[in-house]
DNA sequence: ATCACTTGTGGGAGCGCTCCCACAGTGCCT
DNA sequence: AGGCACTGTGGGAGCGCTCCCACAAGTGAT
């Protein structure tokens, strides 16, 4: 070791009683400091300031979530592989999100994958032995036992896309409502008149909620609501294929189609090209999404963007409000706890 | 508090000292079986699993890591938010076999965001804090003095895609020279004669090396290397369209395009329709990476497709050889510190 | 029988914090 | 003058582990 790592004085990294000894005052006054309680004269305060500073003090992480009994660090608990959150946009802008809120506070991200059922064990020992502070919950399904261990073992939890109306769980979500109702309100601004509509996974809230929207605006501008003109998906596209097949055999005069998702429209897409229909010409599609594929569809896919990475700030943003408010124990009731952003329509040519 | 959080007997989980009460032996010999030392006859450690099972034990963390000096956590470091590594499929791919392959191990994932000035300099003091056992690099810019940094500290590290051929940290990539090679000889296979290339940021080393693949391709089969062929992108869309129009001013013949990203590629394929040149008919395009863009082009486009996932995997390999190796300081050369993974390419319609 | 190992085990010390009680000092009301 | 709050501070106790020393018991060589 001779003259290599030998930082420090004692081959180590500077401690609380270390930073306390070199301001003159006592362990206590210097953890009073650190953790910003205002009972410290400005005085003392601005010592151990100093001492910190010139001795790089940094805490250790360890001791005090060993001491305190918390771990500064909060989870997002990935679901099963073949999840649409591993799709472009969903992962990589929510974790952006996430992380650009976060970077305001001292906790830090874990990544934890529960798809297998091992990993799932995993998962139940790390939320037992409260290694966290919080859990983040990203497109869960409805059946998914997590939610209820987590409001069982009474650690803080937010769910992005609520499992259902009654979702008990502090929710973020986008206004899938509002979503279905644009897509659909801006293909009968193009003056169609025969949409189609083909869905995502109905036990997907989500989806459901653009289904509303899509019949609602539909009724709502005086038109018929055709159930036959609903045809269910599965977010594939594989399922696109074969909901728009089924569709075009139902309603071979359809003139727009409005698919729950990009993937969805890009299977839908080349059923359409397949028999000679051109889009925006003969059919107008939109989508759901705007991914990257949407962008590079040809023609490029007028399609409804969620803000993802909002999604994340404010997951996060609740979980921390979750986390602050377990101290006192206040019924806050449900106010502000569901919070739901609007989404917007990137219009392209296939409309 | 009054039935609050009174979970468990004594209002808290079980800790070592419980488990050997109900074990009847020792906390020294329960923390052996825990940790699996052979120090531990066959008989006390069937009490001490029995024990540990009956009462649910789950180490905690916290103290482990106070007393041991270490953390069972290592941390995933992104970089920059504009970079490529959050596009699809690197992101969600790499991390998925990150995440397969520390399911089998107790260590968690910390994602640390590195992206604003502010978050460097909280990384510094996560670094310093040695709150990770070990970090995994992903694409890192040649002059970021990250892994110098890590190196400095003496905190075991893995980079995805060496910085150069003089890189000194361990480091898993895939073949970009052969992936070059493949793309340009299956293009000469095809009968094309006149191949131009768009290439990456040439200060990604990986970029250099697909040029140097193509290169070598094109001599290897007796032709010249025209450095006219070869033109500069940067990843971007807006890059490939730039370069796509250079070189069809330079050589308005050419009959194929290799792009050194799926991105790029999508650029050039604009230029070369908005010029009436048909894909693959006129010009054959083929890029990289076997993205969702490459799969929804139209036509269907060629690519080279990573082993993103067994990248992730065999980078995490690396790091837990790395941190289990800090102790035995033997010196084990640079054996086995370098992988380097197979490519394959992708044929699709576009060539 | 003694000595020297080896194997298995118990438990003290200590990791670096936070929490909280004790207490000195100050100011204000009775 | 005494009483009583409040502010600021020091430092003991303890969080739940790991590390390591001590030691009992067994084994084989002397």
């Amino acid at each position: 070791m001779a003259g290599h790592g030998a930082r420090g004085r004692s081959g180590g990294r500077p401690t609380l009683e270390e930073v306390a000894a070199r301001a003159g005052v006592g362990r206590g006054t210097v953890s009073r400091v650190i953790n910003g309680s205002p009972r410290v004269s400005d005085t003392t305060r601005a010592a151990v300031e100093a001492a910190v500073a010139e001795l790089g003090y940094v805490p250790n992480t360890a001791a005090r979530a060993l001491a305190a009994n918390r771990t500064d660090a909060i989870a997002l608990v990935v679901p099963e592989p073949e999840t649409r959150f591993f799709a472009e946009p969903y992962f990589s802008d929510m974790l952006r999100g996430v992380g650009a809120e976060l970077s305001e506070t001292e906790m830090q991200l874990l990544l934890i994958f529960a798809g297998s059922d091992r990993e799932r064990q995993r998962l139940a020992q790390y939320l037992a032995a409260h290694r966290v502070d919080g859990v983040l919950l990203v497109s869960v399904h409805a059946d998914d036992p997590l939610p209820d261990l987590l409001s069982q073992l009474e650690i803080p939890a937010v769910i992005s896309g609520p499992r259902s109306e009654a979702e008990t769980l502090p929710s973020v979500d986008s206004d899938n409502y509002g979503g279905g109702r644009s897509a659909v309100e801006h293909l009968l601004s193009r003056g169609r008149t025969l949409i189609a509509h083909i869905t995502g996974r109905l036990d997907v809230y989500g989806a459901q909620r653009r289904v509303d929207g899509y019949r609602d605006a539909l009724r709502d501008a005086g038109h018929e609501v055709r159930e036959s003109l609903v045809e269910q998906g599965d977010f594939t596209e594989e399922g696109g294929r074969r909901a728009m097949t089924e569709l075009l055999a139902r309603h071979p005069d359809l003139d727009a189609v409005f698919a729950g998702s990009d993937v969805m429209a890009a299977g839908a897409r080349q059923v359409l090209r397949e028999v000679g229909r051109r889009i925006p010409d003969d059919v107008a599609l939109v989508g759901y999404d705007d991914s990257a594929i949407a962008r590079h569809m040809d023609p490029p896919l007028t399609s409804v963007r969620q803000p993802i990475e909002e999604m994340g700030r404010r997951m996060l943003d609740l979980l921390l409000t979750e986390i602050a408010d377990r101290r006192p124990a206040v019924s806050r009731g449900l106010e502000r706890r569901r919070v739901v952003l609007a989404t917007e329509l990137e219009v392209r040519a296939s409309s």
